[in-house]
DNA sequence: GCGACAG
DNA sequence: ATCTTGTCGC
C-alpha cells in the first residue's frame, strides 16, 4: 500500500515536536465502526538500535492471517517520552508498503489521542496512511483514571487537561487493564469495541499478538 | 522543586 | 524496549 512521504525527518526535539504539532489538526475522530481487514503492527528491538517491524494483516471476522511483512532497520530517534514514534515510524512505514492488501484499520500498541500532545504513533501512522488507526497502550501514560470493573469490557474514561482522551479497558476478567485511545477515524466507542472484539481471548488485542510474534521470530 | 514519563 | 527464576493457572 501507499504511504505519505515522511521527509523531512527531524533531527531535534523542538523539530519532532513541530511535525507532530503540524499533523495533529489531520486528525479525524469520526469514521466506520466496522472493518474487514485490521493490520496489527509492532516493532522488536535488538541491539544497537537494530530494530524489526513487523505488520499482521488478519480477517476481522475469523482472525485469520490474509498477509504479514517485516522491514528491518535502526532506530531513527533517540528515545523521548511524547516521541516514541519517531524512532519506529520509517521501520513501520516501509513494511506497511510492502503489503500487497490495503488494511481498513491499524492496531497500533502504544497510544493515540492520549498523549502530552494528542499526537501519539497511532495518530501519526493514521495520518500518514489516511487509514483509521487506533492505539492500545500496556501502561497508564498521560491522565487519570479510576481502575476499571474487574469483568471483560469494563471501562473507565482516561482523563487530561480536563478532556477524555481515552479509556482504561478491561479485556480479561481479573487482569490489567490495557489503554486504548483513537488514532485516525474512529470514534472511542468504536475503538473500545474493536479492541474488545480482537482480544476475545488474551489481554493484547490478536493482531498486536501475532505483529509481535513476527517481530521476534522473522 | 523533583521525579516520573508510550516502547 | 531489555536485563531475568521460579511459580501459578488454564
Amino acid at each position: 500500500m501507499q504511504v505519505q512521504q515522511l521527509h523531512p525527518w527531524p533531527d531535534t526535539v523542538e523539530e519532532a515536536e513541530a511535525v507532530q504539532d503540524r499533523l495533529r489538526p489531520r486528525v479525524e475522530l469520526t469514521g466506520p465502526a466496522s472493518f474487514d481487514l485490521v493490520a496489527g503492527l509492532d516493532v522488536h528491538y535488538h541491539g544497537d538500535g537494530e530494530l524489526t517491524a513487523a505488520v499482521v494483516v488478519m480477517d476481522a471476522g475469523t482472525l485469520a492471517v490474509a498477509e504479514q511483512v517485516v522491514a528491518h532497520g535502526k532506530a531513527a530517534f533517540p528515545y523521548v517520552p511524547g516521541l516514541f514514534a519517531f524512532r519506529e515510524l520509517p521501520a513501520l512505514v516501509e513494511a506497511l508498503e510492502r503489503l500487497t492488501v490495503t488494511p481498513d484499520l491499524l492496531v497500533c500498541d502504544g497510544y493515540g489521542l492520549a498523549h502530552p500532545r494528542g499526537f501519539g504513533l497511532a495518530c501519526h501512522l493514521g495520518v500518514l496512511t489516511g487509514l483509521p488507526a487506533l492505539g492500545v497502550g500496556k501502561t497508564p501514560f498521560v491522565g487519570t483514571h479510576e481502575p476499571p470493573g474487574p469483568e471483560r469490557g469494563d471501562w473507565t474514561p482516561i482523563t487530561y487537561d480536563g478532556a477524555v482522551v481515552g479509556r482504561a479497558l478491561r479485556t480479561r476478567p481479573g487482569v490489567k487493564p490495557v489503554y486504548v485511545s483513537q488514532g485516525h477515524r474512529v470514534s472511542l466507542d468504536t475503538v473500545t469495541a474493536q479492541v474488545l472484539r480482537l482480544a476475545p481471548r488474551y489481554r493484547l488485542p490478536e493482531p498486536i499478538r501475532r505483529a509481535d510474534h513476527l517481530a521476534r521470530h522473522p
